[in-house]
DNA sequence: TTCATTTGACCAAC
DNA sequence: GTTGGTCAAATGAA
């Protein structure tokens, strides 16, 4: 809420300096479509996330078994920040001893695992940004559903050894909501991560989902 | 040239 | 035998 807040006064500003420009003189026709450009996108921006965040505060509501996850309200960082690095590494995560045999698929396994509703943003058909870098690895038509599922590993699986991974499943019955299933992170201690990441400043760490935070480092 | 995506094939779990 | 998760070659985009 916080963050969209910030968005709605920082187009407040926005309008006041238009206000301005225009009681001041005439600005050029390209500035004033600029102008008006950056405030609708701004507005229109809090607005959807504004809509985001009451689906989800409904679902908690009504007590729903998995909960609705706003991709983008955020407490913690500015994330419209361009991260240099954005890597989705779980808070107890271990790491993957790429020596062993690969194990291509273990159902039952739930260890670690979280599953959100996310709803795409407007009429697109694709979920909001999540605001880490995935790599997508493979897509399945899966029995009775109509919409395949996408299967992303972290971008940085091999650098950091990052063993994150999430599928993106459409519903079928609301073609605008996505089941993002993340994966891969058991209870191990902060220590097993790879040192590689400790030149991440911690404060700039992203804060999205709650599992999915850096360890402290 | 590098990196991401697509997609058929492979393989373990059921 | 079927299904779902992963691999990796081919392809495309930047």
């Amino acid at each position: 809420m916080e963050e969209i807040m910030r968005m709605i006064f920082n187009g407040i500003n926005l309008v006041k300096e238009l206000e301005f420009s225009l009681s001041s003189q005439e600005p050029p026709e390209s500035d004033l479509s600029n102008s008006l450009g950056s405030i609708s996108t701004l507005f229109g921006d809090a607005n959807e996330r504004l809509t985001i965040l009451l689906a989800w505060r409904n679902a908690l509501r009504q007590q729903e078994p998995v909960r609705m996850m706003d991709m983008t309200m955020q407490t913690g960082p500015d994330l419209t920040q361009d991260y240099w690095l954005r890597c989705p590494v779980m808070r107890t995560v271990e790491c993957i001893d790429t020596s062993r045999p690969r194990h291509r698929k273990r159902k039952k396994d739930t260890g670690g695992e979280e599953t959100v509703l996310v709803a795409a943003v407007g009429r697109m058909e694709i979920p909001p940004d999540d605001n880490y870098t995935w790599r997508k690895y493979g897509q399945k038509e899966i029995l009775g559903s109509t919409f395949p599922r996408a299967y992303y590993r972290c971008t940085h699986k091999k650098l950091y050894k990052c063993p994150a991974k999430k599928q993106v499943q459409r519903l079928d019955e609301d073609p605008y909501t996505f089941r993002v299933t993340y994966r891969s992170y058991t209870r191990a201690t902060s220590s097993t991560i790879s040192r590689s990441h400790q030149h991440m400043p911690p404060q700039q760490l992203p804060t999205y989902p709650p599992s999915l935070t850096w360890p402290k480092l």
